[in-house]
DNA sequence: TCTCCATGAGTTTTT
DNA sequence: CTCATGGAGA
């Protein structure tokens, strides 16, 4: 046997060794769990000669999928190409296209939908079935929906809502489409009806390996215990105290079910932890002690105390931000750089002012989150244009662009055009030729048609670049002259468009086949892809994140930021002890994200909903212990004291008023000159309680600022 | 059919 | 506050 292990702990070798039967990893934070994986892989492949094709792997992200095979693909030399590491919804899709044709009525072909597709498919199944859209909010009913999906209700509430499902599902089915959902559901039904197909799956994957277990939910389980059942070499890997995706049907339940389900499962655990200093693992044990359903586990390091955890509360969201900018411009000085540090909230709303504040102050960031760039409406256009030029009757795609840009083509056509498809049975575009000739924009329409016969032909023939393609169609159809005629907002959005050609050309050296093969399988794909994947990690650049986000991610300097009530733990879960236990957990895992240094940081006042609301501060800093954080907050400690006595924040109460007016004490007032740092000299032109407004002259303008903030001083 | 304005609704987390 | 949606008018 090879001296490959030999840089694993004892727990981790035994682990990585142990590669028959059940066996399950409790594995804590930052205790090398992704490293155990990739080392269990490459003893499977390069000790014991398990060929990599046998091997499944899931992942919770495709970016730890990704980066999984190329830290493996360092540890052997065998080609792991074939070797089936990704999620499960990645996974779900593969073993579909090449078997949904089995269940009665898919076609391999299909199409996934994102979040937004499918909302939009509900919405015209509501309006289909004659319903009120206001009455049936199609977001509400997605959600409805997808909680069915996903095991976390039995039943829908009221039979009119079962009822869209019903239309809903038929819709897809017609239309060739599938929802995220879909992917796991139909895998287990097709492994369900046809037993061959299980077995033939179940003999490909004779070694299973599952990351993240806790975040599982009942039908996933479902498809490990099936896929296992036969080999029953199945390796979990997880952590209950970080187990944050409930709302998405995640069940911790499945760590013990695995038990029950495996009698002679092997339970290993990963309690040193090679992350954080002593100082921060103390924390985040102690929140997370307070988790009364939880299996003991203490996480432990050898690594030195380290510096306290800071802690500093400031008197508005703007100056908290303020400060998080100002540490990471004196900690660069010491010798971090951009990408050493992450500021972590709970909820995306948080990172205005952050971003603000960065932006103003120079330093580089990235957001994760937001819309995708494959989320994009531009850029969800020209793949829809790829995709009805690939294949006419992609109705989906059809409805999507052929009024993109305008062409006078409205819902009163559209309509037409679907009553005839349904009667002849065909595609929207087939039924261009059946539907009477006439009428407001039937030119149009046949103009539409003649583009994409002309645009498919342009991208039949190979001696087009595969770069030019983008660039042909938007300029063929008119859209980029749409885009050009929005001026700045379109200009942001044509060079989004023109990203599309780097896709592309990624797409022609990725695939094998025809232009035609190639495109198709990328389209395939791309439903999967979210922006966390395309993001370069390796960018020298501040990172800004959810909690959730996080997960799995270290950063040197770490803020948590708004630790208030009601933005974390969020307003929306404080009911139950259930829902303050998951947002508890969510606490633990952002704590651990910090190696070096971690700062948490919370405002006296946020602006929610254009409202200026007094925060209280988040009932976690109390179970961290206000003793083991070194309080920064300038404020007078007695104001403090007496916000931590009372009742969370409660919207209209009398005493509430009185907290905001005792922090908006400042001695500047209209009329004054001060100095900023950076905007250099101006004049008090207002004063709103802590924040000030100041003229700076032409070239800086006029500017809000908090009046007590480092940078300003009156002269 | 499109454009513009008003109104209202909503920010928890995501494959 | 900000975005999305829908209605009215051109």
């Amino acid at each position: 046997m090879s001296d490959l292990l030999n840089g694993l702990n004892e727990a981790q070798r035994l682990a990585a060794e142990t590669t028959e039967g059940p066996v399950m990893v409790m594995a804590g934070a930052g205790s090398g769990k992704t490293r155990v994986l990739t080392y269990r892989i490459a003893h499977l492949i390069n000790d014991l000669g398990v060929m990599p094709y046998n091997i499944l792997a899931v992942t919770f992200t495709n970016k730890a999928a990704n980066e999984m095979k190329e830290r493996i693909s360092k540890l052997v030399d065998a080609d792991i190409q074939r070797m089936w590491v990704a999620t499960f919804h990645s996974i779900c899709c593969r073993i579909l296209r090449r078997d949904i044709s089995h269940l009665e009525g898919f076609k391999s072909s299909f199409t996934i939908l994102d979040e937004e597709d499918s909302v939009k498919e509900i919405k015209e199944t509501i309006k289909e079935m004659g319903l009120s859209t206001d009455e049936y909010k199609p977001k509400n009913v997605k959600c409805e929906i997808s909680s069915f999906k996903n095991d976390m209700k039995s039943k829908f509430d009221d039979t009119t809502t079962e009822q869209i499902y019903f239309a809903y599902e038929r819709r897809l089915k017609e239309e060739n489409l599938l929802d995220f959902d879909d992917l796991i559901l139909k895998t287990i039904e097709l492994f369900e009806a046809f037993p061959d197909v299980l077995h033939k799956y179940q003999d490909i994957f004779t070694y299973l390996m599952i990351d993240e277990f806790q975040d599982t939910n009942t039908y996933q389980y479902k498809l490990v215990k099936m896929l296992g059942e036969k080999t029953r070499n199945i390796f979990i890997v997880g952590d209950q105290d970080q187990s944050i995706y409930s709302f998405r049907g995640a069940r911790i339940e499945n760590i013990n079910k695995f038990q029950r389900d495996f009698k002679d499962t092997k339970v290993i655990m990963l309690e040193q932890n090679y992350r954080s200093t002593q100082n921060i693992l103390d924390i985040a044990n102690r929140v997370i002690d307070n988790n009364g359903s939880r299996f003991k586990k203490n996480l432990f390091t050898d690594s030195k105390d380290g510096i306290k955890p800071i802690f500093n509360k400031l008197n508005n969201a703007y100056g908290e931000a303020c400060y998080v900018s100002d540490e990471i411009k004196r900690l660069m000085e010491m010798g971090y750089s951009y990408k050493d540090f992450a500021v972590i909230y709970r909820s995306n709303y948080i990172s205005r002012n952050f971003e603000d504040v960065l932006l103003r102050q120079g330093i580089p960031y990235t957001i994760y989150g937001g819309l995708s760039f494959f989320a994009r409406k531009e850029v969800k256009d020209i793949l829809a244009y790829i995709r009805l030029i690939i294949d006419y009757d992609d109705s989906f795609s059809f409805k999507r662009i052929v009024n993109e840009p305008k062409r006078k083509i409205g819902p009163a056509l559209i309509k037409r055009l679907e009553d005839c498809a349904r009667e002849n049975n065909c595609s929207l575009f087939k039924a261009i030729d059946l539907i009477d000739r006439g009428g407001q924009g039937y030119n149009s329409l046949l103009d539409f048609k003649f583009t994409i016969i002309e645009l498919e032909e342009y991208l039949s023939s190979e001696e087009h670049k595969m770069n030019e393609i983008v660039d042909f169609i938007i300029n063929r159809t008119g859209y980029k002259a749409m885009l050009k005629a929005e001026g700045d907002e379109g200009e942001e959005r044509l060079k989004n468009v023109e990203e599309l050609t780097t896709v592309l050309i990624e797409t022609d050296e990725m695939y094998e086949g025809t232009r035609k093969e190639k495109l198709m399988q990328m389209l395939q794909e791309i439903a999967l892809r979210t922006d966390a994947d395309t993001k370069r990690e390796g960018d020298d650049v501040v990172k800004l994140m959810t909690y959730h986000q996080a997960k799995g991610l270290e950063y040197k300097v770490v803020f948590l930021v708004a630790f208030e009530e009601g933005v974390f733990p969020s307003s929306m879960a404080s009911f139950s002890e259930r829902d303050i236990e998951e947002e508890r957990r969510i606490c633990y895992v952002g704590i651990t994200r910090a190696r070096e240094r971690l700062y948490i940081t919370c405002a006296s006042e946020r602006m929610v909903f254009g409202r200026t609301n007094s925060m209280f501060e988040s009932r976690f800093l109390k179970e961290i212990g206000k003793e083991s954080l070194e309080d920064k907050t300038v404020i007078p400690k007695k104001v403090f004291a007496q916000s931590n006595t009372k009742k969370p924040f409660v919207p209209g109460k009398a005493s509430d008023v009185v907290e905001t007016k005792r922090t908006n004490t400042t001695d500047i007032s209209i009329g004054d000159k001060v100095n900023h740092k950076a905007f250099g000299d101006g004049t008090v032109v207002a004063v709103n309680g802590d924040v000030i407004t100041v003229a700076f002259g032409e070239a800086f303008g006029v500017k809000k600022l908090l009046a007590n903030h480092p940078s300003i001083r009156r002269l």
